[in-house]
DNA sequence: CGTGGGATTAGTACTAATCCCACGGTGCTGTACT
């Protein structure tokens, strides 16, 4: 179909199904390519309209769509928005929070051809039998939404989202979409690589939130640190968000607003779900002034008039920070997004970074495999090994990237890359650590950067994100004070951004971003390095490949 | 890697410094019990 068929087409559809006069240009930029058989990644903000791609997408072309969420309440709000749709098709969901029965219906209803889209967990899409019940349907798009959790939380928390890649290579590589709000370039890419998706066209708008204010706020004691939040959040218009790092932080918080005569309360994943329900509802209705939460409180949480975002702890990366403090000021009026930080709260994201692979588990893994005649399960190896399913499929990903091992469908053999000993495993598998903690170090580094920078906030922010911004904001804390300046133009850069580079020591590497004394780089087995301009040409550091 | 609580010590009558140890984020699932 010519392109501007699709268009005329995918708006008809935009309008006589879900109600929607018009379509935004990202939206069909998305939509066309899709329709032309392209993998496309969306790096768009929440407010955006991000599910109506798929939405229209799904529809323009024949057969099911599968759209992979990471929250059984995310289906939950995504199947509520397609019932509500004037001419929308019918949506199902399988996942272990409704009756056997209930997703039984939802099979049958697939199979008839009365549903054209399904919702469910990467878990979910871990099970053989859940694949080859859609191999039987036709799959025509493949959808993953907020597909940051590939690279935030394949590697360790939920190791099924790494394996969507082989789900999407069985189901015959339908037309693939992932969805996401945030993610730097070095995150694109890796999910662009983890979904195996081909000639991905990625499209990204607006990372900008002109709206947002934006400051930091260092401090030399925990006591001070906390006392100048709560002194903070005091005086701010509400609603807002205050962001910490522990459970034990958010109840303290909490019950510290709450003495203010503030309405407070604190949400973390130890509170019981019906807890959480209702902190989430009275957010919601403007029946609470703040949450204090951990990082589980705001995927799928889209609130216009939230007023600030305060974070007591800095966060892992700039990534998450940004999703967390975007937040803030969704319906475009002023909003203020304020980090207070201490060098040593950068010690609990360390804590969260180290991994250490158990040798002695590496060594039985690998022994199990040579043993074994034919590849063997997850969680037959968990039994005869005698670890927990988690434990081993950690280990599992750490050796599947280390090229130890690899899978075959399901199930897990040695690799025929790898010939060495159990010993030799372990030393790859430490090696393949190392170099996980080492990208986790550089990306706490970046925001550790953002924190203690003098230059413009925003400048520094989109930058990191792949943008650029030609003058200081006016609309952040370094701006105020003055110390933000206009930075010269570089003539004839040696390395503009995207330039891909070799280090004499780092290996290969992407230019991120370029400021007039310094650029960063981003080098695959180690992270982020930001290079002085003058160290690079004086001993020749670095050159363009 | 850092914090906070409880125990220990120091050395003096109750208080303060020091040490040690436990703990720390994110969700799916599927099963067992009320």
């Amino acid at each position: 179909m010519p392109p501007h068929d699709t268009i005329a087409r995918a708006r008809g559809l935009a309008a006589e199904a879900f109600g929607w006069e018009e379509l935004r240009g990202g939206q069909e930029d998305a939509i066309s390519a899709l329709a032309a058989g392209t993998d496309v990644l969306c790096v768009m903000p929440t407010a955006y309209g991000k599910s109506a791609i798929y939405q229209v997408a799904g529809m323009l072309v024949d057969g099911v769509t599968v759209v992979v969420s990471p929250l059984i309440a995310l289906q939950a709000d995504q199947l509520a928005g397609l019932e509500d749709a004037p001419n929308a098709p019918e949506a199902v969901a399988i996942n272990s929070a409704q009756s056997e029965g209930r997703n039984e219906d939802a099979w049958s209803s697939l199979a008839v051809g009365e549903s054209e889209f399904i919702f469910l967990s990467p878990e979910q899409l871990a099970k053989p039998d859940v694949v080859d019940r859609l191999r039987e349907q036709t799959v025509s798009l493949f959808v993953v939404d907020e597909a940051h959790c590939v690279s935030a939380w394949g590697h360790d928390f939920r190791p099924d989202y790494l394996r969507l890649g082989a789900v999407i290579e069985r189901l015959g590589h339908p037309v693939t979409l992932a969805l996401t709000a945030t993610g730097a370039p070095p995150v694109r890419e890796e999910i662009v690589e983890r979904l195996a998706m081909r000639d991905a066209r990625i499209i990204t708008r607006g990372f900008d939130r002109p709206n947002l204010w934006l400051g930091v706020n260092r401090h030399e004691s925990e006591d001070r640190k906390r006392e100048a939040v709560l002194d903070q959040v005091a005086e701010l218009r509400k609603p807002g968000l205050v962001y910490v790092a522990t459970r034990r932080a958010a109840e303290e918080y909490a019950e510290a607003l709450t003495d203010r005569g503030l309405r407070a309360a604190a949400y973390h994943a130890g509170l019981r779900a019906a807890e959480r329900r209702r902190v989430h509802e009275a957010f919601l209705d403007d029946e609470l002034d703040v949450v204090a939460a951990t990082s589980a409180f705001g995927m799928g949480i889209d609130k216009p008039n939230v007023r600030f975002v305060v974070h007591a702890a800095i966060t892992e990366s700039l990534d998450s920070y940004y999703q967390e403090a975007g937040r803030a000021g969704r319906d475009g009026e002023p909003a203020l997004v304020e980090l207070h930080y201490r060098q040593e709260d950068l010690g609990i994201r360390r804590f969260f970074a180290a991994r250490h692979p158990d040798a002695e588990l590496v060594r039985a893994i690998v022994s199990a495999l040579e043993a074994a005649d034919s590849p063997v399960s997850n969680a037959e190896l968990a039994r005869r090994l005698d670890v927990s399913p988690r434990k081993l499929s950690g280990h599992l990903g750490l050796l599947h990237d280390a090229v130890v091992v690899e899978r075959v469908r399901t199930r897990i053999r040695l690799s025929p890359q790898f010939a060495g000993s159990p010993a030799d495993a372990v030393e790859r598998a430490e090696e393949q650590s190392a170099m996980r903690e080492r990208i986790d170090e550089s990306r706490l580094e970046m925001m550790r950067g953002y924190a203690d920078t003098t230059g413009c906030r925003r400048q520094y922010l989109l930058r990191y994100f792949g943008e650029s911004l030609d003058e200081p904001c006016g609309n952040c804390d370094t701006c105020d004070a003055g110390t933000a300046e206009a930075a010269e133009p570089v003539a004839d850069d040696p390395f503009p951004v995207q330039t891909r580079v070799q280090h004499v020591e780092w290996g290969e590497g992407v230019v991120m971003s370029t400021e007039d004394d310094r650029i960063t780089v981003f080098f695959e087995s180690e992270g982020y390095k930001v290079l002085s301009r003058e160290a690079i040409e004086e001993d020749d550091l670095l050159e363009q490949r």
